[in-house]
Formats: C-alpha cells, structure tokens, sequence
DNA sequence: CGGTCAGTTGAGAACTTTCAACATGGGTGG
DNA sequence: CCACCCATGTTGAAAGTTCTCAACTGACCG
C-alpha cells in the first residue's frame, strides 16, 4: 500500500477517495524487495520504471575512480524515485538500498494513466518533485556552508521532519537505520569526524542516539543551532484552498 | 531572441521552424535588463513567471542568518530559470545576477500553450529540466567529495561544456565573468582559497586565467585531474532519432 | 587624486582527515 | 554453549587542508 506516499501528498493537498485507489492499484502492480547494499539501478543502466520506496531507507549515490563515495540524496518510505527520468538514456547515477528496502515498481505508462485522469496526483507529484529538487539544492548550501556539527544537525532536522510528514515518528523520536559511514558519505565527511560529531550534539543535548534510534528532545533547539529554516519543504499545504471541493481546479499538465 | 536557448536543446533534439518561431515570439513577450548584485527574484517572493536569460550570468544563491552564502548553481545564457516552481507558494531561494543580465519574462500561460502545441519542445523542456537536477546532485558530490583543486576544476569543465553547447566559446577559451569571491561562494570556499587553488591550477598548466577570459589548454588533462565525467550532462543526443521526421512522437505531458 | 573593488600574500588558527588500535555487539559454526 | 568473526562504533595523535585576519597591490572610476 502506498499510504505513506499519500500520506506524504496530503501534506500538500487533500486527495479523493478515487485519487487514493488509484495510486493504491499503481502501487501494487509490482512489487521487489531487496537487502542491504544492494543496488535498485546502477550507473550507466537504462532507466525503466518509477520506483516507490514502500518500506527501508535507499539512497542516490555515485562513486569516483578512486573509490571517494557521496551519498546525494536519501529515500525514505512514501519516496519516488525519479518520476521523469526515462526521458534520459542512462542513469548518471545509482540508487542503493541502505536497509533492507521494499519497492513498488510503476511503468511509465500506469504512471502517465493516472496523472491523465487524476489532475491532482499530478499537482501533487509536481509537488513532490518541486520539493525533491528544493532538499537538492539546500543539501548544496549544508555542504558549502555549514561545519560538521550544523551539517549533520541540519540532515538530523530535515530527516525527523520528513519522516514525521508519512508519521513515522513517535513523540521526539524516529530510527536512524543508517551507519555513521553512511552519514558521513552523505555529509561529505569522514566516518570518524561524524562519530565525534555525533558526541558533540549528545554532548550538548541536542539529540540522543542509540542503537538506531534517534531522539531529538527539542526539535526547535537543533534546528536553531543548525541554521535549519524549514521553508524549503514547502510544507504549507499550498493547496489548502482546494481542499473544500472534490473537483480538480487550474492544474496543468506538461512541464510548464 | 532565444537562439542560444534553442541552440542548447537541439543537443538533445532538433526542432522545427514551428518550434523554433514559437519560442522566439514566447522569449520576445517581455525582456528586462539589469545590473550586477540586483536580483531577479528573492527568497520569500511569490514565482511568477519563467525567466530565460539572454545575456549574462546569474545564479540561485541563499544566505544564512550570520551572512554566509552559498551559491546553488549558476545560469548561463540560454538557461531557463524555474520551469515549474509556480506549484509552490514562495521562493525558498533568490536568484541573483553576477553581471548585467538580459532576460526574457515568459509567462507562465505562454509556456503552457507553447508546449501543449508542440510536443517537441516539451521533451526538450524535459531533457533541460533532468540535466539541470543532474548538475545539481554532481554540485553535491563536488562539494562532499573533491578537494579545491579538483573541485574547482570540476566547475570550470562543467561550464566550459555548458557554454560551448550554446556557442558562447571560441577554441579552447570562454569568459568567465564572475569574481573569485563568487567562485568560493559556489564552491563552498573561501576566496583567498580560491585564489590560491587558481595559482595551483596556472601552475600546473590546465587553465590560463586572466581578466575574465578562461583558456583550457587541454580540456582532457583537466578532467582528469578534476574526476570528470560529462556523462551527467546528458549530451548524447537522446532525441537523435527524431532528426529525420518533423513530427513528434510519443511525448507524454504531465509529469508522468 | 582618493576611493573602491578585485586580486594577492603571509602566518597562525581552526577544522577535518588519516591511520591505527581498541571496544562492542550480534551472528555463525564448531 | 562457547569461540570466533565481522561490521560498527570509539579513541588518540599526527598530518593535511582550509579558514581567518590583516596587509598590500593594481586597476578602474569619478
């Protein structure tokens, strides 16, 4: 079931009870599992189908010659993965699983049917996208501009809000399932540099991290001190006006 | 006229005179001109239309609370700034120019009725949009994961290709109008770093730098030292099957 | 001619990495 | 059940990279 996606959209506009299982049947035409560290789609494949991540936690990532590894972008459950990609030949990227990871495979084509008769899924998912490419860009500034201690803060912040977007936290809390190699191919720093600055922001009482299980006492204390504005999620329910009238209004289709 | 903006997308296909007109009348709508440091669209402001810049350099830039900068990315002549980021409420950055900038004001309804009538230039707004999300996550691995040099080199590949891909270079040089301050703030360094790594790079034979006109003696050894890969640019002509007939075929609209 | 902006230089400080060793915990085979 | 193994986390110390600060140069402009 692609609730959580929904859930995900909802927090942008209210879908139809004809939205839903229409993405509830997209979802479940097909559906893998894989396990840890193994790859989704690799650099240089030909792009196929739009995967939803139903369950685990999957990244973007690329390697250089040398073996230097950067993880660009993390997927959380309810997360699409490249809804336009088939228009390139190849993948310039891979996508891995970090955890154990549930997918749906969508084509392209029950994709396309959908948006077509579903204006607000299609809003919705220009939403997603919007917001996708929005993480993008910040996660430019948090490695440009931010030391260590604010960077992860930063990532820690933009996790927990995320995935409190699909309800997977509970109170302060949320899993971490990722090692602090991971944290580190994705922060651009070394593994041993995010252990230490994982101990800074216990030390300071900004989180508390255990097993793998995060907990972030004062989510408004974390983000202050990592410069973290939340505006770059978008999450303030644009499409709240429409949320009175079933019927679709003003969505257009095509990339303009 | 939009010349280099059709020049770029006839790298992934061609177009039609019709397509060609069609974006030649949409860009000559509205033009506006500005200077060095003013913005064309601020953090916090509504997006309204689409912008091409003609002429000049611009970037998308955000600030910190405590003045640190970073610039997300730049646009070149012939880049389209915002395709679709009318879904969402407000800006989450600022776009901003590096020079005097020229650009075009396409409205939002224009755009839309240019690629409802022709199919080809949507798939071609599609290539520019994944190929702009594709610099974006090699920004992130250029900042996470290569050294000044390598980093810097990286950026000065990349724009070589992109302003040849438009035209804008004459044998092995280009301008490269932007100050050192500006590097550093793209590159997530400090200028009198920047500096320096330039030295490093002089030194070394890759570039010769002076004024604001850039020289690669040899664009190969460039890349090499710097990691890379142009596979990320997407510059292998997907669309070069549609050379022969002028008709367009299975485009999809929506963003399916 | 003074002022401002961009570029350059030196030196010390700060941040981060590397390397290597050690600790911990869960899982597996004997 | 225990011994071992391996992945992950932790620690110390030295090395490397980058930053900051401050001064100085050169070019352009009014």
């Amino acid at each position: 079931m692609p609730d959580l996606l929904i859930r995900k959209l909802e927090q942008f506009t209210r879908l139809s009870a004809l939205d839903k299982s229409a993405l509830d049947a997209a979802a479940g035409e097909k559906r893998r599992r894989i396990g840890p560290r193994e790859d989704i789609i690799r650099e240089g494949d030909n792009p196929g189908q739009v995967n939803l991540i139903l369950d685990g936690w999957a990244c973007r990532y690329k390697q250089l010659r040398d073996g230097r590894q950067q993880i660009i972008s993390f997927f959380l459950p309810g997360d699409l993965c490249d809804t336009h990609v088939h228009v390139l030949r190849r993948m310039d990227h891979s996508i891995g699983a970090l955890t154990p990871v549930t997918f749906a495979e969508i084509s392209r084509e029950t994709l396309a049917r959908v948006t077509a008769e579903h204006p607000r899924i299609t809003q919705a998912l220009w939403w997603d996208t919007l917001v996708a490419a929005a993480i993008q860009r910040e996660w430019t500034v948090n490695l440009g501009r931010r030391i260590a201690a604010e960077r992860l803060g930063h990532l820690l912040c933009e996790i927990f809000i995320r995935l409190r977007g699909v309800g997977l936290t509970e109170g302060h809390s949320c899993v971490l399932p990722v090692t602090q190699a991971d944290l580190g191919d994705a922060m651009g720093l070394s593994n041993v540099h995010i252990n230490r600055t994982l101990q800074e922001l216990r030390g300071s009482g900004l989180i508390v991290l255990k097993g793998r299980q995060l907990t972030i006492p004062n989510l408004n204390a974390l983000m202050r001190d990592s410069l973290f504005n939340p505006n770059y999620l978008h999450l303030d329910r644009v499409g709240r006006h429409l949320d009175a009238n079933e019927a679709s209004s003003q969505v257009s289709s095509g990339p303009a």
